[in-house]
DNA sequence: AGCACGCCGACT
DNA sequence: GTCGGCGTGCTC
């Protein structure tokens, strides 16, 4: 009899992503569905990670059957829940198994070990040996301290494939061979110390000093009970020598306890909220929904300010209160500061916070927290929505129209869809919240599939800003070729003049300094990436915000040889340098990500502001979303139509909730506030309703939009994307997969859609060097048509013309 | 994807 | 006669 397992293995495309069967008979007590296993894979049997999906026994074997390498045992496995979230999304966004488990486990906990190479002691040159083996030793003798990995050797050889060779010069005796384990553990613990019978023989506590600090521990755990040794130390003045001494004595036990036990309890020092009538029969409303334990999802529309935040918490506290867990995303931890304290100090450390930018020993701590229930309230980011919480009562996603949650590069998902399912498989309430919904969720709750409340009262009505739309070609007209049009400019004057502040918001997509020649038109573009270069001051040199690749500003035109290149567009930079032409005396702050990576943190430059460092904040999307400033009473958007020239379904909404979100920054109760919103195209309904924050009216808009150019919620989007590098066999890829899905509509799938869209180059036609074209089609998200693109990923896999091609598919996301 | 195996041209 | 080029197909 034979123990064997099936495994998803690492780095598998989804071409070849199934279940591998390997014998685990070396492994049987430690493998169960969901543990981690090193298995041989390929031809070349490389360790690769894996999760074991099923465990079986057998008594006769698969010829070719390959014994795993190694079981990490119960050490972080995938639970029962994690699998089926992992099998589910596979099914959704077609990534590979592995990928979807590991990305629901703290990072850095594939400890494996690395073989490196070095030559043996006694190795003199001896002769019968070939080139590419003499290459491998000259590579070992450069560095006789050193050993080398295999990546190492192919480095300093230039041999692309040293093993088989290595292996080789193992077998002659001449390279030997360790192998290290890599990899931190993070699995940090802390002692504690507890009496270990209630009377002691004083006998063996000797006398004197010693005795003294002995009694001094003892009595101090009579009367306190276990404790940690470090604070025992801190209160006693007993040294840890004392204490293993005791232990060792059978005087006191210890035990090890995960290092988050020993965490500064944080006192729960927020009073809970007293809400206001309205936010009273939200919460009552939603409260109801979630004692039900039944899946099922609620939108809650609040514009900023309106006590959204007091309503999760308090939703929050009676779920835990009723036994349950609770989950809160937030589009950006950078950006909720204040949340982050107000989840802190309500929940004390029954609070866990969960984001990529953790350093992963406290990723690591944080999830031991709260899969062994210790924290009942989490909140984090997007990859927040995996938390494993036992349990789970509720989730909530603050600001739900963000498109943080959407995942659009690496492991692809929706933190919406996953939190959906979740809560179906929970039986509890998804709550989205937003100032201004996606046009989708909105769709859903109008139609009944969610349940809508509202919270739409402000303070007081007269406090919307007086907004103005200020026509920048009428400015253009009369002679300013600034971006600052002359009505904005008398409103920061008049602002400076009262001492009051103002925020400035450029949106820098498509809207950064480009260089242009006035003679003949031509556009420098990155050479990797079909992207127009951004000029940055600093360091005097055109840059691609993609890759990264520069180039010095040019003198000359590459193309018409005239010298006159100029700088156009509204970079941030260069409307600083506008800002200071213009108000001379002026205290600026700029913020964007150029400024924010350097020593100023987003808080800091919000910090500086607030306090009234400056007059005037300027910067990107950053600016839209920071905390509140009571001095803050005129908001300029610099030009509203930028980002409605970027591609996508999905720009009028971006547009839209960024301008209404920045002009509601301007004026509080006691000062009304201003907004001047700068366009070349004034009478565009989506700027009008944004500047009276209207969603009501953009979404009537945008509805019958998305209607007509069958875009969600009427019609869902797939695409597939095909990237190579070179540019014929992509398009014949394209072309290829074209064909496939025309063939597909004609035959077995003709119910879901006849039209083939493409192939067409992808918004970013270039990227990395690799061309990337679009082969999509719209029909209705269902079993069937995810069925199709499963079948065309892997039938395209298998078709000649996919080789070197690269082939994502994705529904609804237009990040591409 | 990554890698071994294999079938053909250039060079000892 | 051999080495190593890349084309081909599989991964338990």
């Amino acid at each position: 009899m034979h123990t064997t397992v099936k495994v998803a293995v690492s780095e598998a495309a989804y071409g070849f992503d199934k279940p591998y069967d390997y014998l685990a008979d070396d492994f049987a007590e430690k493998v169960f569905p969901g543990a981690r296993v090193l298995v041989p894979f390929g031809r070349g049997n490389r360790a690769r990670e894996g999760f074991v999906l099923a465990v079986d026994t057998a008594d006769d074997l698969l010829p070719r059957l390959k014994p795993i390498l190694y079981s990490y045992g119960d050490d972080l496995p995938l639970s029962k829940e994690q699998i089926s979230l992992a099998l589910w999304m596979r099914s959704r966004y077609f990534g590979s198994f592995f990928e979807y488990g590991n990305s629901m486990l703290p990072p850095g906990i594939w400890k494996r070990k690395q073989e490196k190479y070095r030559l043996s002691e006694g190795y003199t040159a001896s002769g019968g040996l070939g080139e590419r083996e003499l290459a491998i030793i000259t590579a070992l003798s450069d560095k006789p301290k050193k050993e080398l990995s295999e990546k190492e050797i192919t480095a300093l050889s230039g041999i692309a494939n040293p093993r088989p060779l290595v292996q080789e010069l193992i077998r002659a005796g001449i390279v030997e061979v360790s192998s290290k384990t890599s990899g931190t553990n993070y699995n940090r613990t802390i002692k504690a110390v507890s009496l270990a019978c209630p009377n002691v023989d004083p006998k063996l506590l000797g006398r004197g000093k010693a005795l003294e600090k002995r009694l001094a521990a003892i009595e101090f755990l009579k009367s306190h009970g276990e404790t940690f040794e470090k604070e025992l130390c801190y209160q006693t003045g007993a040294s840890s020598v004392t204490i293993r001494d005791l232990i060792k004595k059978d005087v006191l036990s210890e035990r090890l306890l995960p290092a988050y036990m020993a965490e500064t309890p944080l006192n729960v020092s927020a009073e809970p909220y007293s809400l206001s009538l309205k936010q009273h029969e939200v919460f009552q409303g939603l409260w109801l929904m979630a004692e039900k334990r039944e899946p099922c999802c609620a939108l809650l529309r609040g514009v900023t300010g309106s006590g959204k935040t007091a309503i999760y918490i308090e939703l929050i506290r009676k779920t835990i209160e009723s036994g349950h867990s609770a989950l809160l995303l937030v589009p950006e931890i950078a950006l909720t500061p204040r949340m982050m304290r107000e989840f802190k100090g309500h929940f004390g450390s029954r609070a866990a916070i969960m984001h990529s930018n953790l350093s992963p020993s406290t990723r690591y701590d944080e999830y031991m927290k709260i899969k062994n229930g210790h924290a009942m309230a989490v909140v984090g980011t997007r990859s927040a929505v995996f938390a494993p919480c036992a349990d789970l009562g509720l989730i909530i996603i603050d600001e739900e129209h963000e498109n943080t949650y959407i995942s659009d590069s690496g492991t692809r998902y929706s933190a919406i869809d996953v939190a959906k399912y979740r809560c179906g498989k929970s039986q509890c309430l998804l709550l989205l919240g937003s100032a201004t919904p996606s046009v989708e969720s909105y769709y859903k709750a109008l139609n009944g599939q969610y349940s809508l409340f509202t919270l739409d009262e402000r303070f007081n009505e007269a406090n919307l800003p007086k907004t103005i739309i200020s026509d920048m070609k009428q400015s253009l007209k009369s002679g300013n070729g600034r971006c600052i049009g002359d009505t904005l400019k008398d409103e920061i004057q008049k602002n400076l003049d009262a001492e009051q502040q103002t925020i400035l918001f450029i949106n820098r997509r498509g809207n950064s300094k480009m260089a242009v020649c006035a003679e003949c038109g031509y556009i420098p573009q990155c050479e990797n990436c079909s992207i127009s270069l951004t000029y940055h001051s600093a360091n005097g040199r055109l840059m691609c915000h993609h890759c990264g690749y520069s180039v010095p500003l040019m003198e000359k035109c590459p193309m018409c040889g005239s010298s006159h290149i100029t700088l156009v567009g509204a970079g941030t930079q260069k409307i600083e340098s506008e800002i200071s032409e213009l108000f001379p005396n002026a205290r600026v702050l700029r913020m964007d990500t150029d400024t924010t990576t350097g020593r100023r943190s987003h808080e800091e430059i919000l910090d500086i502001f607030e306090k009234g460092g400056a007059d005037i904040l300027l910067g990107t999307q950053m600016v839209a979303k920071g905390l509140d400033f009571p001095n803050v009473t005129l908001v300029g958007v610099i030009d509203a139509d930028s980002s409605a020239a970027s591609s996508g379904y999905m720009a009028n909404e971006r547009n839209f909730s960024l301008i209404s979100q920045v002009v509601g920054r301007a004026g509080r109760r006691d000062k009304p506030g201003r907004a001047v919103i700068q366009s070349f195209s004034p009478q565009n309904p989506i700027i009008e309703a944004a500047s009276m924050q209207d969603y009501e009216a953009f979404y009537k808009y945008e509805i019958t939009v998305r209607e007509l150019i069958g875009a969600p919620p009427f019609k869902d989007i797939f695409t597939f994307l095909l990237s190579c590098e070179n540019e014929e066999r992509a398009t014949a890829g394209a072309s290829v997969m074209a064909k496939g899905l025309k063939a597909a509509f004609a035959g077995p799938y003709a119910q879901i859609s006849s039209a083939v869209l493409g192939p067409v180059p992808a918004p970013i036609a270039r990227l990395n060097g690799k061309y990337r074209y679009t082969v999509s089609f719209k029909g209705a998200d269902s079993k069937l048509s995810r069925k199709l693109m499963r079948e065309m990923l892997s039938w395209f896999a298998r078709q000649n013309q996919s080789k070197g091609i690269t082939v994502s598919a994705d529904i609804n996301i237009f990040n591409i």
